[in-house]
DNA sequence: TATGAATGAGATTTCATTCAT
DNA sequence: TATGAATGAAATCTCATTCAT
């Protein structure tokens, strides 16, 4: 009988790339891009460092194409969040709809991790794919979201006090911005906000403000936008 | 990964060691940390790169010192945006006060970059000091701006249709991250929607919402979809 | 340092295997030895790398065999230049013959490349070899002009001021050491001295010496520079 | 009693990089550029690996410099050959001197390696600098010995049937190769041939020439100046 | 036979840290 | 106190070689 023969290592020319890429993604995100040693990547990767050199030319061209390679990914899919016959909806329940998706997704701990590596040392190392990574990003979903928001005012369903773009990048950061410290705060016990809370709550204010509701109100200093009512 | 120290508040001498402090935070802040080699920092500070070890014994000390040399000045000062008898003031000029004067903070270059490092490597590298700082920072901001929603609504200033606390988080939040965003995108050129604007309507958002206001309004908590009017 | 391996003369098969030693000769000779990655003769030979060590044991194998390969080449043929009848020539014309088609020979750029590479790494990198190539190529070109010159005074037709294996030596490495600077200098623009110039006063000094000769003298074809007296 | 404390290191900032520059130039030149670890050059020198970084930017800036620190001590002082009066002195003894001067250079062992890795792997590795050395070394040297020649014709001392400096290359090519050589061969024992001998046939071809001399000729090896003419 | 994915030893380079001065 | 020369561990990267296919 002849001993089984284990080969040492395998031939995977079509996964090891795409493998390689998730393994970056996944250690880089977790322990930052300079304070990973590229034999941790090879090692999640389950490969020998040297084949890495096999695929890309550099740490450097690592990161990119990694990044690059999730960038879609991201943010996307999020537009469809309000599913087919969105455009009929009325605009607060599509802004929930989109909102809710986003803010699922982001507060998934690896997209979370890979926020923090693109908005920390990401904006440093390489700040063109940081940009690129920006308007794949917040920059779209703020877009859309304000596209959302001047649908809303020019049918009549939004008030016109204020600026929907503007309105739009202040709500996606303060989603965004929560999901990230969400995950963080989290695993270290610093917080147990139910994570729903803070989105219901952050939709809540979104849609009707903090003053009391009431015939009148003291309003003081009317910013720039448009007023509403007498 | 270092082993998780508990921060030392020992500093040694007085003099000097302040000049180190600074340039850290101001190079790393720039760089990053693990980017950013102690000759750098001497040289910023002008001493010799062994100068540095004299008052400080390893790179991570450094950090760790530079940052709590100004955990107290990044946030702090912020509670005094309202001047001195602010518990007078209504609920919403209270607001607008403190989060002005946090934004302002928030927006100088040398804030934000050194929010980046906190929010990017540090809280990978010194995951005790991420904590303090946390803890000092957007946490201490939110708890304040949380009670002061949750005291207008005692006064009867503010609905009570939002969880204050939750609230306060989306509204710091939504800030802090343009504020950081603003640094980046505006030193690149890739936006240049004015600070004010943003902040201004941020604050008439918050107050108001976005719906278009009708006769009255909902006072309970919405937990599902969005109604709006009656 | 390899433990000075006896050249193998062991050739594998037959077709493939040229190419490779052609490419290869090619590559070391301009990129260096140690410079050249075996990639690059594989490109050159129109396979991949793998393919090399299915014919070859090693680079240093390739090296080996490829300088083999041509070391008949590179001297062979020199003795030829003085046609068949060669013996019955005056010695000056022998000589002349012989030390021509040398010249032309070393100047040819490939030639000279080659002639770098064995002067230089080759010496260092596997002696052995070296002291193959030395006997194959300049010691036997001198030889056989020593023999000539020998032969030349036998026959009264040369001084016998002379010891004719030292001539031959230093005639042997002047024509030499200028071919292969040549090549280098005039690629790089740094001399343009026609090679023929050069031939030709080395023969002429070579035939004459340098000084003043004292009455008349049985010049034979009198080269380009300046004739004296009648 | 103290245990004598012996420093595990001394500072020698003045000494250092010249010690440097030494052992490169050994170790290169011995075992060749590519083939020699940055290891090798430092414990050559006494220091370790690091300790080269601190005073150059790079293998080949260590090289480079290396070379240079060598070029002007390479083949200057060969002019000083003939002694302070050589002016006055007849152009073949002048020649004798500065040709003697310089074999007996070009014949040292630790000369000749360093000119094997300059016509080797320096030309094609740092052609720039290849380009300086030329210039520096032979070119220089049969520029000088190609005015000799010239002032020898001139002054009627010396034939006007070759071109001075075309004849200056092939002289000193001559005696430059065949030191070359001598160092290697006679390492290995594949030559024996002294090196006086060498020169000294060299000297009487070049002067004399190989022809038999048409009236009468010295026989024997004219030691000192050359003689024309009987 | 040929390929090219994968390896692994080793080379260059970096840099926090030490230590003689 | 301050310097900066020197260290040494480790990181990035290279490439000859192996081996599954």
């Amino acid at each position: 009988m002849p001993p089984a023969k284990v080969p040492r290592w395998i031939r995977r020319p079509e996964e090891r790339p795409q493998e390689l890429l998730d393994a970056a993604i996944e250690v880089f995100s977790t322990n930052g891009y300079r304070a990973t040693r590229l034999e941790q990547v090879a090692e999640a990767a389950g490969v020998t460092k040297g084949s890495i050199y096999y695929y890309f030319d550099s740490k450097e061209e690592l990161l990119t194409q990694a990044l690059q390679s999730r960038i879609g990914a991201i943010f996307g899919g999020i537009e469809g969040g309000g599913g087919g016959r969105r455009a009929e909806m009325p605009a607060a329940d599509r802004l929930r709809a989109v909102l809710r998706s986003a803010w699922k997704h982001w507060c998934k701990p690896e997209t979370a991790r890979m926020h923090r590596l693109i908005m920390g040392e990401l904006s440093i190392e390489l700040p063109q794919l940081f940009d690129v990574a920006m308007r794949a990003g917040p920059m779209r979903v703020w877009q859309f979201v304000g596209e959302i928001l001047r649908d809303g005012q020019k049918r009549g369903e939004l008030g016109t006090h204020f600026d929907p773009h503007a309105a739009a990048r202040f709500i996606v950061s303060g989603l965004m911005h929560q999901a990230l410290l969400q995950t963080d705060l989290q695993e270290r016990g610093l917080d147990d906000t139910p994570p729903d809370r803070i989105f219901e709550t952050a939709l809540e204010v979104l849609l009707h403000g903090i003053l009391l509701a009431p015939a009148k109100r003291p309003t003081k200093k009317p910013p720039a936008a448009g007023r509403r009512r007498g």
